[in-house]
DNA sequence: AGCACGCCGACT
DNA sequence: GTCGGCGTGCTC
């Protein structure tokens, strides 16, 4: 049992890294008591930072000389953050394997941890000035009220039904926490609605909602949307676009409670949110709501502990959800909602599939053979014909993915990782698209002086190239080809400027990355092809066939929104691989088929959702040194695996002790990127609580492997990893 | 992580 | 003679 501190001392957070030693809270002097949640500024070695008085607890380090703590600089005058909020972040850094203060101060606004109480009190003002000034109606007049809501669909009825008999009325209040919902729904079957109906009793009754959705700037509509029918209420957004001004602005609004909607990226799981009352996760299969660094959360997973802690209901909605999600549906854990149908008359488009290997007359061709099939230009034809759109997608900017020399067989190598430098022909350059590193494309040929260098393969530049001489416009004149990826929405506002010309009708032909797969609503569209998808189907990640699938059911979706062509729109499938499951599956729109055969290989196998996985990912200047590290460490997860072993035996007490498997480490996928070797090690555990008790004992034994392999650049636990 | 202190090369 | 490279170490 540890000392009890003494009086006037806090326990205080700061953004200390988890490998300091320091991982805790620090003990800091103030003349009173502070309620747990008060930010404060204190002072650490020479600098001054933002601090978070912290409950009391025994992992506090005690300092290392009593006497020796320093006192609170200032006080905040900001609403502690709940008892909710804290526990959300002490489980998270728990299960993520971070410092608690690393992790609680890397969740507030940045403009926040550096600002003096006099501007925070600033800041306060204005934001005050601004909720008093009465809300105005577009032209003006009065108040703003709350949109009219349409007619519900008899499936949004029923799900709304079943909806609020899971999360209880003012007459009967539900029995314990609700249930986690997922909703599946497939494209244009209405789910928003049925959030928008949610949203609207949860602010009648008072409370927040927090609406989470992958990116923002994809889904500019739905913003519009809630905005527009909950114009009598304040709507903030937090994601990472938003100017640092703006991202504190919204998030004290939220945390203050003046706002009433909450629409946001995965960073607004962590919100401070005092009256909330809903969460809803839309889109709950993307894999960007899994931060890729620092803290590799899973918001999707982190909402439905907030809200099983808050007791809220959760809503997970899409039309392709992730198997975690499906499984857990399955065995009751989460409760399943359907709407199968499309609202109105629309149809989903009818999926053809184009076999390749019956493909002999090609109408373009490149050297690796991928090719646009005669029916697939003949379709996109057609559809330029009626004066409607299309969409083709490739999933590979670029000209081509790697260049070639005939002679001697020299490739684009990139100096600095293990990939090929991709060749961009609008800017002639040799693009790494891991490391970044660009180069102007040599003359010839740099290995042997060959002028003539072939570009292998094909990306989205070198498809709109190919396409413009097949196809011909409406009037006769050129067609329009718009092409959008990473490479032409590089300028702010350009994609929204690009999708607009969509809009407008200004396009015939949009060539795209999985970018432009999602969430807009193109009203002319009635062609979506998929050029070549066939590499998803092999691929080493075994998560690349679920991403797939959920792509081309989101890109299908994009045609024939337009209920009056919805029966004359179609999907194209290129692929040699015909009878593939998946591909029989999208031909189908089943759903249930695909992840009823992925389920099945994973069970097989023993992967996700049937285990569950963490990988320790380090990278280093040298090979050498990179598995000199993961030998240490792998021989530590053994140690400390026998020693839990041990313990549990001895316990005796406890259901059964799960089964961990530790796996060789071996390089990562692109094994060297900027000159650094990446490996990594993966355990899998069908058990999650064996899986994290290892991790506790385990991840304070890799910190002390620190010392001894200062060549480790940097190495990182990934708890529940999406790519292997 | 910051931000020190701490010892060795080219310059106002 | 100083400015500055990043190695090592500490922060209640």
């Amino acid at each position: 049992m540890l000392p009890r501190s003494e009086p006037g001392e806090l326990a205080v957070l700061v953004d200390l890294p988890h490998h300091s030693g320091l991982g805790g809270a620090l003990t800091y002097l103030h003349g009173h008591a502070l309620a747990p949640g008060t930010l404060v500024q204190v002072p650490l070695g020479r600098r001054e930072v933002m601090g978070i008085v912290w409950d009391e607890q025994a992992t506090t380090a005690s300092p290392p000389e009593p006497g020796s703590c320093k006192p609170v600089a200032a006080v905040m005058d900001l609403p502690p953050l709940s008892a909710h909020w804290r526990a959300l972040v002490t489980f998270a850094a728990d299960y993520y394997r971070r410092g608690v203060g690393e992790l609680a101060l890397s969740v507030l606004p940045p403009e926040l941890r550096k600002a003096t109480p006099a501007a925070l009190a600033r800041r306060g003002a204005r934001l005050a000035k601004r909720l008093n000034r009465p809300a105005v109606a577009p032209h003006g007049q009065g108040s703003a009220v709350d949109g009219a809501a349409p007619p519900l669909t008899p499936e949004q009825s029923a799900v709304l039904q079943a909806l609020l008999q899971t999360t209880g009325n003012e007459q009967t209040p539900p029995a314990g926490p609700p249930a986690p919902v997922l909703l599946h729904g497939v494209t244009g079957s209405g789910k928003t609605e049925v959030y928008l109906r949610l949203a609207q009793r949860t602010l009648a009754q008072g409370r927040q909602v927090l609406v989470m959705v992958p990116e923002i700037n994809l889904t500019p509509q739905l913003e519009a949307r809630l905005r527009d029918r909950f114009a009598g209420h304040t709507l903030v957004t937090l994601h990472s676009g938003l100017t640092p001004a703006q991202r504190v602005n919204h998030w004290l609004q939220a945390h203050l409670g003046q706002a009433d909607l909450l629409l946001g990226t995965r960073l607004s799981v962590m919100a401070s949110l005092p009256r909330l009352g809903l969460i809803v996760v839309d889109e709950e299969h993307d894999p960007s709501y899994k931060q890729q660094e620092g803290a590799r959360y899973s918001a999707r997973d982190l909402a439905v502990y907030r809200a099983r802690l808050e007791g809220l209901p959760v809503i997970l909605g899409s039309a392709t959800p992730s198997l975690e999600s499906w499984r857990h549906a399955q065995q009751g854990r989460y409760r399943l909602l359907r709407m199968p149908s499309r609202i109105g008359h629309g149809a989903l488009p009818q999926v053809e599939l184009v076999d390749l290997n019956l493909q002999p007359r090609r109408v373009a061709s490149s050297a690796d053979g991928s090719l646009l099939s005669t029916a697939l230009v003949a379709a996109v034809q057609e559809g330029i014909d009626r004066g409607e759109q299309s969409l083709l997608l490739l999933n590979r900017r670029g000209y081509a993915p790697v260049l070639h020399c005939g002679a001697c067989a020299w490739k684009s190598e990139c100096p600095h990782c293990s990939a090929w430098r991709v060749f961009h022909k609008a800017d002639r350059s040799l693009r790494c698209h891991h490391c970044g590193a660009a180069e102007r494309v040599p003359r010839a040929c740099p290995a042997c002086g060959n002028l003539d260098l072939s570009p292998i393969g094909r990306g989205t530049e070198r498809l709109e190239e190919q396409l413009a001489p097949l196809l011909r416009g409406r009037d006769g004149g050129p067609v329009r080809i718009l092409r959008i990826d990473a490479d032409t929405t590089r300028q702010a506002g350009s994609l929204q400027s690009q999708l607009a010309q969509v809009h407008e009708g200004e396009v015939d032909v949009l060539v795209g990355t999985q970018m432009v797969a999602k969430g807009h609503d193109f009203r002319r569209m009635t062609l979506v092809a998929a050029v070549n998808p066939d590499g998803a189907l092999f691929s080493s990640d075994f998560r690349a066939p679920e991403r797939l699938f959920a792509l081309l059911m989101q890109a299908a979706g994009r045609a024939g929104r337009d209920p009056k062509q919805a029966a004359r729109s179609r999907m194209l499938v290129q692929t040699a691989y015909p009878l593939h499951p998946l591909v029989q599956a999208l031909r189908q729109h089943d759903y249930d088929a695909f992840a009823a055969s992925q389920l099945e290989e994973r069970q097989a196998v023993g992967l996700p959702p049937y285990s569950h996985l963490v990988v320790l990912r380090a990278e280093a200047r040298t090979v050498q040194a990179a598995q000199a590290f993961m030998a240490e460490a792998g021989a530590a997860a053994n140690e400390t695996l026998k020693s839990l072993k041990a313990f549990h035996a001895a316990q005796a007490v406890g259901g059964p002790f799960g089964e961990v498997t530790l796996y060789p480490a071996v390089p990562a996928p692109v094994a060297r990127v900027a000159d650094l070797e990446r490996w990594q090690m993966l355990l899998e555990s069908a058990s999650r609580p064996t899986l994290q008790a290892l991790l506790r004992d385990w991840s304070e034994a890799l910190l002390a492997l620190r010392e001894r392999h200062r060549a480790v650049v940097r190495w990182a636990l990934d708890v529940d990893p999406l790519s292997l």
